[in-house]
DNA sequence: AAATATATTTCATATTATGAAACATATTTT
DNA sequence: AAAATATGTTTCATAATATGAAATATATTT
């Protein structure tokens, strides 16, 4: 296991390489190694080696037992490889639930996420009805809009919620859309007790949604489910809850496969 | 968020520090950048930063959308969090249920994986019995000993079986201790049926040893678990099996918290 | 069509990674 | 207990290699 095969990129930068080689070198059966372990199965120069492992440790994708002087790989690569899981898990464990969902109920089912402190729709299915909610993947709205947004607001630490609004105000896309600072903090303080958002023709007039948080195995919301349907006024509160229960099961059972236990 | 603070350690790198900021530049919030936006988050010059992630790429660290253009965090992240994550939590996860188990047994509970094709034991609980096994946490042996090495060898990949006993060969611990590879080989096959090891003086005399598999979520045998108690002519079939049963029981309890499901 | 943002490539330069060697400290063997 | 061997650490002169300005190409917005 000498050298790794030379890459044919004409962007080299052997540093680098040298340096991936020997995080490549550790695997499950070969957790710990010390520095000359490394150097035999890199065939790195002792001195480059031990650098370039000094480098990766103080940045934790490494770390050393101070004890046994052994390398093992390190938190930092824990927590990436977290974020590559989460996005990877998230539209897979959610694929076959929502198309249940949209068999249930016959709605659009819509799947978010949040990223650079917008909303951005990561699935969907269409509904059955005449209405056609304009949502489509990989389309971005602030993080406030309609039912999706909401939940994902309601579930950031505090402070956040501040900075995102003033960075992207409240407004008004219908004559029902909430534009106060405080409404909308109290609204979310009501999301966070009831598990679930509902929201009528506030993001789009005549649609109202029905939306849940999705968490993963850390615990965090990394998503939001809800379904989107024509709003009718004289639903009652029987139906909505029975919807509304629909979808919070749908997020549970995603949520159970990212790893999320409940206990 | 400019360049990160200066390491203090003499041992610097200056490009595998920088590559090391475009990682750390990717957050579950912001899994995706272009090329321009790493450039302005880390403030690296231009050429700079392509040089790198195109390195970076090349290995899977990051991976690149080819149509968007966009990067985000790579398998190779995710695979070597996965190591990380299965070592963080074995200990972790085992800890209680050892505990249970050897206080509903009595017996020695031990915990056992494999690492560089040997036997390594990762944790263990003393029996309350008179008989001590000299296996310490740390301790080594090969990957064919006792109860432990049979069931992690049982779940091999094949030719590994064979290309471990030719680098260690079987050995007489005890006059019971299998030495023929046919043997083993069907002994192995009746473990993976069963889906547990019963072992009688193989390794050490008067002891008889209880073994299963602890599976990760990604299905993989990432440990053995065990109990050793003192062995026992007149023990009948039943006994045996309703250790074996809480044995396995327990197995099944620690995969299942390491992300394991059965369906 | 013009203006702007983003991506790619080239190449001369000196910054920076490199590794031999010497030293220090464990560990093993005799 | 001494010698031998393996492993880890540090220094420093050298050249190999990473660097970034600039030019070019391509895509996106005005």
């Amino acid at each position: 296991m000498k050298s790794s095969p030379p890459t044919k990129s004409r962007y080299r930068v052997q540093s680098l390489e040298r340096a991936l080689d020997i995080l490549d070198v550790f695997s499950f059966q070969n957790r710990e190694m010390n520095l000359s372990e490394v150097v035999r199965k890199t065939g790195l120069n002792k001195t480059t080696a031990k650098r370039l492992i000094a480098n990766l440790a103080d940045r934790g994708f490494l770390q050393q037992d101070p004890v046994t002087k052994q390398y093992k790989l390190g938190m930092r690569l824990f927590e990436l490889g977290g974020i590559v899981f989460s996005s990877l898990s998230l539209r897979q464990s959610a694929a076959y639930p929502m198309t249940r969902l949209q068999n249930e109920t016959g709605a659009t089912v819509l799947l978010g996420t949040r990223m650079d402190d917008e909303l951005v729709y990561v699935d969907k299915r269409e509904g059955k009805g005449p209405i056609r909610i304009s949502s489509d993947i990989g389309w971005r709205r602030p993080l406030h809009f309609g039912m999706l947004g909401m939940v994902l607001m309601a579930h950031l630490d505090s402070g956040e919620v501040g900075r995102i609004l003033k960075k992207d105000p409240l407004q008004a896309h219908t004559p029902f859309s909430i534009t106060d600072e405080h409404a909308l903090s109290l609204r979310l303080e009501e999301i966070r007790k009831q598990g679930y958002a509902v929201e009528h023709q506030e993001a789009v007039e005549g649609v109202t949604g029905i939306a849940a948080p999705v968490r993963n195995y850390s615990r965090k919301v990394v998503a939001a489910l809800g379904i989107a349907m024509a709003f009718r006024q004289n639903e009652t509160k029987t139906e909505t809850d029975h919807l509304a229960h629909l979808v919070t099961k749908i997020c549970d059972d995603i949520s159970f496969d990212l790893g999320y236990l409940k206990i």
